[in-house]
Order: structure tokens, then C-alpha cells, then sequence
DNA sequence: CCCGATTGTCTTTTTTATAAGACATTTAGT
DNA sequence: ACTAAATGTCTTATAAAAAAGACAATCGGG
């Protein structure tokens, strides 16, 4: 399965090293081996290791102080936003209100086939298609592809969808939305998406494709939406109710951007996250 | 932010075409510009185009033909096993029963100041550490980080391990799950993931952290689970209901794997999905 | 204050990826 | 059957990444 496109001897060792700290291997705070060390574990040059270093240096994983060696620096320091999950569109479109939105690109488009059945629409309709980016403090965090039918996107004007929800725009003009369906994966980050989201090509992202239907059961918006995942997450809390042999586990919460952190490599001594915890009884 | 570490060429070119296959700016088995012409149109050499189209075809994501060109093959031939979503957990626990486990390793260790402070246990405690791989079909799609105290993880054996999921086992001790937190995102795989699951290094992965606590409050399992994105989502349909000023997203089914699609670049020419649509009243 | 170990920054050489082109093979159409 | 255009497979030259090593700057500890 594996082809010839073997990735860079910097960057697989980035990745090693990545996995390793993500997955507490090496201790916050803890020292990792020297430069010519690493070199000589791993059988490459320290130019090599040093290359996989800068990389992480620069994600903000670690923390390199000349003369006494590189430390991890607080993997996750991701703190919430909270919101409920009942209404994960709810809370996304009030999210928007909070976040910016950068219109990318407007257009009308056919239809291609794909298209049109996940909206259940005739092939080759017109679709109004749009291309958005959310920031969060001026930081983009989403990148999002719409298609609406034409006839429903006349609805709106281009400046709507630069400052209101789409949601809120197609409820305005008295569409309903009844049902939706979701897919959450994860892919990698093309130019485009890269582009926009401040990410090198190929970093990981989280996509969502979200098809929302009015009770006609035609379509009437499809998202396809890119996240970085260092700056948006689903959360969802669960509780199980009933007895033990009907148990079930009900949601009670969920979707939470989180507030960015690195981002700065020169920042003021990483702050680890305090430790909290309790005594036991 | 983007660092020096560029990805090569062959690499660009590779995921530029990706995103705009998957984004359907090339049609279903429409022909791509020839390889002559796709090295001019991105100023790279003819052998760098084809190590990028290598990779696509390797991928499943187009066909070549020699003598014709090169066509777009069925991006996404993801079919079901659905789920309900109101009971997430209790659908891997059923999942569980369907697929394969292997067991790759199994230990006690300290648990390190960030895994104790998830899982609300002090500093140091002595935890027991699994990494599965989950099958379907014979194909790894999910590799299982899970840690669980000790005391807790006595209960059952190494080889229940690899046969019966671990809910089950913490609740056949007379364990009580009540809570539980899951946290989705997404990353890149490093040489260990990558391995387990049969992928390249730096593929993208779907990832799901989640801890589960019991009435005390105490946690007593934490799992961090990759997932391959071509072989499993989360998918999730959700229904409009109460009044139009109370409206609300209510979730109605979810967690679907995908039956894997591509695999075998050598296959008995690409079945392309029915199209299968409907025609407007 | 010095010593040893570390990261930071060069240079030079070797290895690998890419560029450029020639030519064979397959296919669809005339 | 022939032709035009496509992919498949080479060869050789150039550009870029990696290896190997030297040396300076910084820090912590004895």
C-alpha cells in the first residue's frame, strides 16, 4: 500500500518525535536527547534532526534554550468555548455571530452529479456556491464550501453571506429546515484549504459535510466544511441514564472551539495547565 | 507560521489535485489534462506529474489508462453500517462484537501528570496501558490507546482484552460508567499509527479522545483512538423539532463505519456508484 | 571561574529528487 | 490499416536535500 513517495527523513522524524509527545511518552517539561543524540537513535544527520526540531519548535511543542538542551512545552493547552449539543447548528450559527467571516469567492455553478444527489436535486441545476473562512480573534479556524439552489441563494445578497449565518439567511426567508445529515472526518489540507487556513500544505484537518433538507426533502444547503483541528474540536459530554439493562448513553453537550495557543514561539515561558487534581478519600 | 520544511513537488501537486477531485472540480470519470500538459500547466517536469498521479492512482482515486488517459474513479464509495447516535458508546460496544482486535501491547505504567490529571487520579498512579487495533473485515480502521487504573484493570485478562471490548469488561466487574467526556479532532499519523493502520506516515487521521468516570467522579478509562478517515466517520442525522422560536437540533442516529472501497488498485475495473436519483414532482 | 554539554551556524561532500528528452506501447478514431 | 494522442519506461543532466564535520555561543554545575 505504501508508495514510492516516501516523505522526507526531516519530516518522518517530525512525526516521530510529534507522536511521541502527543502521546506522553516524553513528560512535559522533561528534556529531550541531545541533538547528536537523536541524530545517531535515529541513524540521520543532525541537520536532519535539527530540520524535525525547528518544526516542532515552531508548532509550539517544544522549547529549545541554547546551552542546556530542548523541552517539551505543554502539549494541549486547549481551553473551551462550551456550547450545547442538542443544537450543534444552533450554536454554530451563533458562533458566527461572535466569529468573522472573510467571503473567499461567490459564484453560480452547475451542478455536478455528486452534488446533486447529496442535495436531491436534478443534475446540472444551478447552485449558488460560495467559499467562506471563519477567524476567531482574527485567526481563521473553518474553511467552508457552500452550495444552496440558485433560486433559494437569490434570496440573499453577497454581503449577507460575508456578515450573517447561512442558517439564519435561508430561516429568514422562510425556508425550513427539518432535517440535516452530518459527517465528521478528516483529510489532508490541499493548497487551497492551506492557503486560507495559514496551514502548510498537507497538515490535518477536521471536515465536516453537512446536508440540510426542507420537509419537501429537497435540499437546500450543502457545507462542506475544512477545521484546524488546534483551533476547533467536537466535545460532546454524555451521561448514561436508564437501568442497567436499557442503558444509554444521552448526550449533554457538545462542539467547543478552542481558544488557539501556540501560534506565538516567542512567548512568555510556556504556562502549563495547573494540576488540579484530587486527593483521593 | 509555514515553516521551511516544504513539502516536495511530486507531494504539492499530489494533494493540489486531491482537493480538487474531492471537491468535485473534476467530474466523475471525467479525463484529466494529459500528463504533458499537467506538467506544464504547474511548471514541473513529466516524472514529477506521474509520481503524483502514482500516488492518486495508489489511492483509488483515478484510473489510468494507457493509450486514453487518465479518469477520475469514484471518489467516495462510502456505504454504511449505521448506528444510533444517542447511545455512541453502547454502538462501539456492539461494533466491538462485529470486528476484530488485535492486541499490540499491554502494560502497567505510571501515569504521567496529564493522563492523571483527565482522568482525575493522582500523580503517578500506577496505570494499566493497551493499544489495540480494531479489523473490519480483515483491514485495521481504528488503533486504540486506552489507559485504566489498576486496580481496575486486574479485573480481567490480557487475553479478554483481545476479545471483548473494555466497557463491557469494566461493567461486568461491577463497574459503574456514568459520565464520560469525547473530545474529536483530527491529526497526522506518525510511524506507530501509521504501521498499525497500513497507511503512509503523515496520512490524516480522525481522532477521538475520550474518558469515562463513574459515579465518584473518578475516571476509569481513557482511550485515545485514531481512525482511519476512508474507513471510518462519524455520522450523525438530526431533526428540526419544537416551535420556531424554540428550535432545536435534535440528534436522531450516528457513528457509521464506511465499508472500505478502494485497496486494490488492481480490481475488476472501478464500479462507479448508481446514480440513483430522483426526478422533481 | 572554569569545564563540559548543549544549541546555533557555518562549509563541504554525498545522496536523492527533479528536469529534460527520447522512445516504446496502448488506445480511439479516421 | 494508419494516425494522433495518450500512458509506460528508459537515460542523462541539474537542483535540492541530507550527511559529515568544524567551530562559536550559551548555559549549568563543580
Amino acid at each position: 500500500m505504501s508508495s514510492t513517495m516516501e516523505p522526507l527523513k526531516a519530516r518522518r522524524l517530525y512525526l516521530l518525535l510529534r507522536e511521541q509527545i502527543l502521546r506522553g511518552e516524553v513528560a512535559l517539561d522533561e528534556r529531550l536527547p541531545s541533538e547528536p543524540a537523536l541524530a545517531q537513535e535515529h541513524g540521520v544527520s543532525r541537520v536532519t534532526v535539527r530540520r524535525a526540531l525547528d518544526k516542532l519548535a515552531s508548532d509550539g511543542m517544544i522549547e529549545r534554550r541554547p546551552g542546556s538542551g530542548t523541552f517539551v512545552s505543554g502539549g494541549k493547552t486547549s481551553m473551551p468555548v462550551v456550547a450545547d449539543f442538542s443544537n450543534v447548528l444552533t450554536h454554530l450559527v451563533e458562533m458566527g455571530r461572535k466569529t468573522g467571516v472573510r467571503l473567499i469567492s461567490f459564484a453560480y455553478v452547475n451542478a455536478t452529479p455528486a452534488m446533486a444527489e447529496e442535495l436531491r436535486l436534478d443534475p446540472g441545476e444551478r447552485l449558488q456556491r460560495s467559499v467562506r473562512v471563519r477567524l476567531i480573534d482574527g485567526q481563521p479556524f473553518s474553511y467552508l464550501v457552500t452550495h444552496v439552489p440558485e433560486r433559494i441563494g437569490m434570496s440573499y445578497s453577497e454581503a449577507d453571506l460575508a456578515s450573517t449565518p447561512l442558517l439564519e439567511l435561508l430561516e429568514r426567508s422562510g425556508l425550513v429546515a427539518e432535517r440535516a445529515t452530518q459527517v465528521i472526518g478528516a483529510t489532508l489540507a490541499g493548497p487551497e484549504a492551506a492557503g486560507a487556513l495559514d496551514l502548510d500544505i498537507g497538515a490535518a484537518l477536521l471536515s465536516m459535510t453537512r446536508v440540510v433538507f426542507e420537509p419537501s426533502g429537497r435540499g437546500i444547503e450543502h457545507l462542506q466544511a475544512l477545521y484546524r483541528p488546534d483551533r476547533y474540536s467536537f466535545h460532546m459530554d454524555l451521561e448514561r441514564t436508564g437501568a442497567d439493562g436499557a442503558r444509554r448513553w444521552t448526550p449533554a453537550d457538545a462542539v467547543r472551539a478552542s481558544e488557539q495557543n501556540n501560534e506565538n514561539k516567542k512567548n512568555t515561558r510556556t504556562k502549563r495547565p495547573p494540576p488540579q487534581r484530587r486527593t483521593k478519600p
